[in-house]
RNA sequence: GGCCGGAUAGCAAAGCGGUUAUGCAGGGGCCUGCAAAGCCUUACAGACCAGUUCGAUUCUGGUUCCGGCCUCCA
């Protein structure tokens, strides 16, 4: 029985699908203008690790993840590099995709990019105009108003009034209140600009994810993922969006991960402590990075350090060199995986809101077995040693998926 | 200021109202010609103060400290 711990509810609750056959899940992507760091790393892996634990469960398991192909930052970065926009973007999704490989991240099955949604984004923004919870402002720009959503704040727990009172004086004087956030945005001459009902401009960052999302899971789908800080006020704009255009629950469970901490501070551009995926790579292996975002809960902070990243290297020297030279047929591996009860309680740990540090220390039990067995009983410490080999195949430790033993 | 989290042994990191987490590092022993790898064994926990309980690291309240969000951020 699968549980996974939901934002909206701060509770652990058993997953139904809302088709049994289909489980739709949408994950907010990344804003391409710079390689992925660190943090990017954590979200890719555990939702790469959440995909491959929801298709032992479900027939199907739709996975979508956006890519955010214009911004403000992109177009800042393209006019201080002199470089198109589009060559901007396209390089740093090239470069993530090749990040994704080193970590052994499947690909999703849709990657749905921001200007090719801007069609989705202009229905969605004319029904909330149409039914008064968006408007225009003087200067062209159309905004959503947030005191028209009854339920704005259900998902990052906060109240409108207390964020009213906490709302630094707007410089944005065309909103009607501070609070309310952007749709669509005029543009300034040489931005890159569509043609709208509204005039030329560009969306707004939050429009997107609701439209895209809706567009490939329909209105009311399973679960959507992305890093802590999304939660406010990110997820919960797309909310207010999705159920106010489409007068629908949107999402059922909302799943969020936990920052990369430097020196227990968050890893961030603005605090210029980050790390590239690939910076890191030039000293450890994407296998031991792999392992080094597993060793923690999902949900906790993970702190960055050569002390942890050679923590997890040496960690899994220890699974590999159990698994050395051992090999045994499927009955065999069978017949003591179910004596020993490794794959259940495998299954178990994952099934617990994905608790891989479980599901690790599960897979050290089996390499001490499997080492004890050497010097007393070969055959079943070949069967073991395949089930071990088996078992870290589970959470994509992927070179034993290439290597030949 | 408002709203959330967290505090576990030398380091990292989980579950759990009573019984070995796990990995790395440390002590002792074994194996090997030496080493590596490995096995056995051992020490080292639960921020602080109360309360509930036969019993709390685990539940409740308070204190202290740390982090996050409230502005772009995975």
């Amino acid at each position: 029985m699968l549980k996974i711990y939901n934002t909206l509810s701060k509770e652990k609750e058993v997953f139904q699908p809302i088709n049994p056959e289909k489980v739709g899940m949408y994950v907010c992507g990344m804003t391409v203008y710079d390689y992925c760091h660190m943090g990017h790393a954590r979200v890719l892996v555990m939702f790469d690790v959440i995909t491959r634990h929801l298709r032992r469960h479900f027939p199907q398991v739709e996975y979508v993840r956006n890519i955010t192909d214009i911004d403000d930052k992109i177009i800042q970065r393209a006019i201080e590099n002199k470089e198109d926009i589009y060559a901007l973007t396209n390089r740093f999704i090239d470069a993530m995709h090749e990040d994704e490989r080193a970590l052994g991240i499947l690909p999703p099955d849709a990657e749905p990019r921001a200007t090719d949604a801007i069609d989705q984004m202009f229905y969605m923004i004319k029904t909330l105009i149409d039914k008064g919870i968006a408007y225009q402002g003087e200067n062209g720009d159309v905004y959503y108003s947030v005191r028209q959503f009854k339920n704005y704040g259900k998902l990052s727990g906060k109240n409108i009034d207390d964020l009213e009172a906490g709302a630094r004086v707007g410089v944005e004087s065309n909103k009607k209140d501070p609070l309310d956030f952007v749709l669509w945005k005029m543009a300034k001459p040489n931005e890159p600009s569509w043609e709208s009902p509204w005039g030329d401009g560009r969306p707004g960052w939050h429009i997107e994810c609701s439209a895209m999302s809706c567009n490939h899971l329909g209105n009311h789908f399973d679960i959507h993922g992305g890093g802590m800080d999304l939660a406010f006020p990110h997820h919960e704009n797309e909310i207010a969006q999705s159920e106010g255009a489409n007068d629908c629950t949107f999402v059922n469970t909302w799943m969020h991960v936990g920052f990369v901490n430097i020196n227990n501070e968050k890893m961030s551009k603005s605090l210029d402590n980050f790390f590239t995926i690939r910076g890191v790579m030039e000293n450890y292996d994407g296998e031991s990075l792999r392992y080094f975002i597993m060793s923690s809960h999902y949900r906790s902070p993970l702190n960055f350090s050569d002390e942890n990243l050679d923590n997890a290297k040496a960690s899994l020297t220890r699974l590999y060199t159990a698994t050395r030279g051992l090999q045994a047929s499927e009955s065999a591996m069978e017949e003591v995986s179910q004596r020993f009860d490794f794959e259940a309680r495998m299954t178990a740990a994952l099934d617990d809101d994905f608790n891989t540090p479980i599901a690790l220390s599960i897979l050290f039990e089996l390499a001490k077995m499997v080492n004890a067995e050497r010097e007393k009983d070969l055959d079943q410490a070949n069967a073991l040693g395949q089930l071990l080999k088996n078992s870290v195949v589970t959470l994509a430790f992927y070179k034993w998926m290439q290597m030949n033993f």
